[in-house]
DNA sequence: AAAAAATTTTACCATGTGGTAAAAATGCAA
DNA sequence: TTGCATTTTTACCACATGGTAAAATTTTTT
């Protein structure tokens, strides 16, 4: 049992999680400075390290506070009632949760192009129950003759890859196009091309 | 007007590009040191800045020969004949990139994600003036009836995001399916799924 | 083979970075 | 308001890292 954590503290871990977030998302557990972070949440690095003693402790509870948002979003969705409705539904909850976690998505990008040395252990577990649910659910509808038969990991990829591009790689897409998922219009246009190919892709 | 490169220059500075797109693609710049680069190319520090002034021009080097691989392939695609011939070729040549230079895909990924600040500058026009070619081919499909009224630049969004997907995230990849695209067979698939959701997604 | 040029090594240095110790300041309960 | 606990600051330290100078070595040219 833990002592309970004060108001002070509380409100400055929350300051190091959200700008240690925004760092390494940028750049990863090695490029990141524990300056930058104390810097970007506003107090000294002796201070920053009264909370959290090491860079390694910081980046532990980024990661770990990312983990919760992504895996309880990927549990979000439910087989409701059509494949079209389910996968709609599924393609949706992860376009919001790129554009309201895009530094968190961007965190995952760096600790996986490192080799994943962390989330391996952290996820591994979690991520394979979760992605085996599914991959079961879409060999059901295969096998029901409501899609196309296809291979479930890749449908389930698919998904991940284009909605976490326009989150990690959204400087350049912003190049490209001036638009960012913030922006309302574009995040429905791209939503909304995205769902009508997948779906047109996958249906019978 | 340069002199000529010696044959140990040649080695070298190859020697060096080599170990650095595989240190800076796992790290980013940032998170690169001089010292791991040397090591993997096999020389002495003091010895590798002989043949590059300083970590900033080793960087350039290894994106500009990544950029040059990278936009050469974006410009091998050509339109042939139907869409359906054309997209599937497209697809091909993507996946075979990101199996055959994951190492660079990478680096990029990573730069990116720092806010892509050199890319901006070396990618910005020829990307845009090859992005605009490639939106213009598809609006012409869609004009002609020949695919669905979709929105180009988020058609080829998908198939960057899908193809680089498969070796950015190559770890988490493994993790979940013990597998990579330099599996044959599981290359193989992952193009043929891709391809059959999008063709199937895309075509009238 | 000798001289010149190119390459590699040795020995450094300045700065950046992760981290600590202890004093000073602040918040809080009685 | 006093005393205790928490928080913040100041002043550091050791080591990592980017980079340099110059001597030593190897390669190439004459």
């Amino acid at each position: 049992m833990q002592k309970k954590r004060s108001r002070i503290q509380i409100i400055n871990q929350q300051k190091v999680l959200d700008a240690g977030t925004e760092i390494f998302a940028k750049y990863g557990f090695r490029g990141a400075t524990i300056d930058q972070i104390a810097e970007l949440a506003g107090m000294s690095k002796p201070n920053l390290l009264y909370y959290f003693k090491n860079k390694k402790d910081i980046y532990l509870a980024v990661l770990e506070q990312t983990l919760n948002k992504w895996l309880q979003c990927l549990m979000e969705w439910q087989v409701t009632a059509t494949p079209e409705e389910t996968i709609t539904n599924y393609i949706n909850i992860k376009f919001e949760f790129s554009r309201d976690h895009a530094d968190g998505s961007r965190v995952f990008a760096n600790e996986i192009l490192e080799g994943a040395p962390i989330l391996k252990n952290l996820l591994g577990e979690d991520l394979k129950r979760i992605v085996g649910e599914d991959t079961r659910v879409i060999k059901g509808w295969v096998k029901d003759g409501l899609i196309r038969p296809i291979e479930p990991i890749h449908l389930i990829f698919m998904i991940w890859a284009v909605t976490q591009h326009y989150s990690d790689f959204s400087a350049q897409i912003e190049t490209l196009t001036g638009k960012t998922l913030a922006d309302e219009k574009f995040y429905k246009q791209a939503k909304k091309t995205v769902t009508q190919i997948i779906l047109k892709g996958v249906l019978i």
